[in-house]
DNA sequence: TCAAAAGTGTTCTTGATACACCCATGC
DNA sequence: GCATGGGTGTATCAAGAACACTTTTGA
């Protein structure tokens, strides 16, 4: 509750996580610093919040001008306000992070003009400012909301396999997952929707198509609906 | 990612919203607003953040100087940025939840300098600015926290009996339980030690008092424990 | 015909739920 | 002795965990 305008202002800044998936491997999206400090390192995406735009719309406005990444899911995570986490000035940082496909994003983002690449978000380079402490809690979050909110459907093509699904909570949790088990939970949901395509990947047999269906998925949590695994 | 340190910088506040537990109705701390804009209105304690304070470290001091609450558990909650969210210029403000043990803090609350009191966390007046969207995610959060973490006890005096915490549960999940699963469930987790008190509250049996051992429950959390309701 | 992933059911165990009566006290 | 909340156990049911073989394809 603000009284007075008198005080000096810490700047604001916004970062974000971008989670993607590579073959069942959990990957963030990573950009190299070309200005002091910590040129040459790899650090968050991420800018200055401006007047005009809202948290929101500043971390989407970065993603699309650093990496190419737009209309993806998107949650704040968690605002860092250590006093020298910016060896420059005081700046305070809201944290986002994002799951995209990255099927879909992996060209644009290595193509822009910055270097940004994709790591391994459980062994990354090291990284700028607290950039590793905002990556460690966006994990916690991930592996925390995944079981509880169908989120990771984000992660995945909109047609993916079981297994697909499968691999991405296994990578996410870090756990491996009994098959049947899984399968019979995740059906059992009643948001999935079997397609009429199968996807042929190798000297075996094809697999069902499946896509996540928002719709059901929303009707049936309004109905007070348990989401586990 | 801070590159440049041109940009006009929004001012910064945190706000708090402060529950405590009134013989079972969950109660929210506020403040009557003594100056344009709001004026006479109730809004959550808050103020800006100082330039060499953090985020933690600016709540904790606006709690102390408004409402005379300290040493109590407190988390940060989500940070507001609608663009018109103060009528007079740009405030993003970082939003925690804080709880405390309304015994222990009613009335330092109430007799400090500005008009502090506790209000039905359910049923508030109208707030000022956004604050009411502010109390409504903390009750959210609360909620939901409540089922996986032990936060609860903080909101009761360190000896309780098995009833009060019940009706912690109940108010705070607005359910009621089953008296016996209840008391099964929770002495079952093993970090509720039984005293050697009882409580005498009136013309019936007296109560068991019990007191939350944080030790054992944080080992227990190491050792990969499912903590539910 | 072989390798490689897809697909499928049943049993057992565990935890959640539902439910009703006696106990200790103050007045 | 009566009103009030404190305290206790069992039976049923649902969900989770464990577990192994057949199917379809490409090479």
């Amino acid at each position: 509750m603000p009284r007075t305008y008198e005080y000096p202002r810490p700047a604001l800044t916004v970062d974000a996580v971008v989670f993607g998936l590579d073959g069942g491997e959990l990957k963030v999206l990573l950009i190299e610093r070309g200005l002091e400090p910590f040129k040459g390192q790899w650090a968050l995406p991420g800018g200055f919040v401006q007047e005009g735009e809202t948290l929101d719309r500043a971390v989407s406005r970065e993603l699309a001008e650093e990496a190419g990444v737009q209309g993806v899911f998107m949650e704040q995570l968690y605002t860092f306000g250590a006093v020298d986490r910016d060896p420059r000035e005081r700046v305070v940082s809201v944290a986002y992070y994002a799951l995209v496909n990255l099927a879909d994003h992996t060209t644009r983002a290595s193509t822009d003009a910055v270097d940004a690449r994709w790591f391994p978000a459980a062994t990354p380079p090291p990284l700028a400012f607290d950039h590793a402490d905002i990556l460690q809690m966006a994990l916690d979050r991930l592996r925390g909301k995944v079981r509880w909110q169908p989120v990771g459907f984000e992660l995945l093509p909109e047609k993916f396999t079981l297994t697909q699904l499968q691999q991405l909570y296994e990578s996410v949790l870090g756990t491996s997952l009994d098959k049947r088990n899984f399968r019979k939970k995740v059906l059992g949901f009643d948001f999935l929707v079997p397609l009429d395509e199968t996807r042929r990947d190798g000297p075996h047999r094809p697999a069902q198509l499946f896509r996540f269906d928002h719709g059901r998925y929303t009707s049936l949590q309004r109905k007070g609906f348990h989401f586990e695994l």
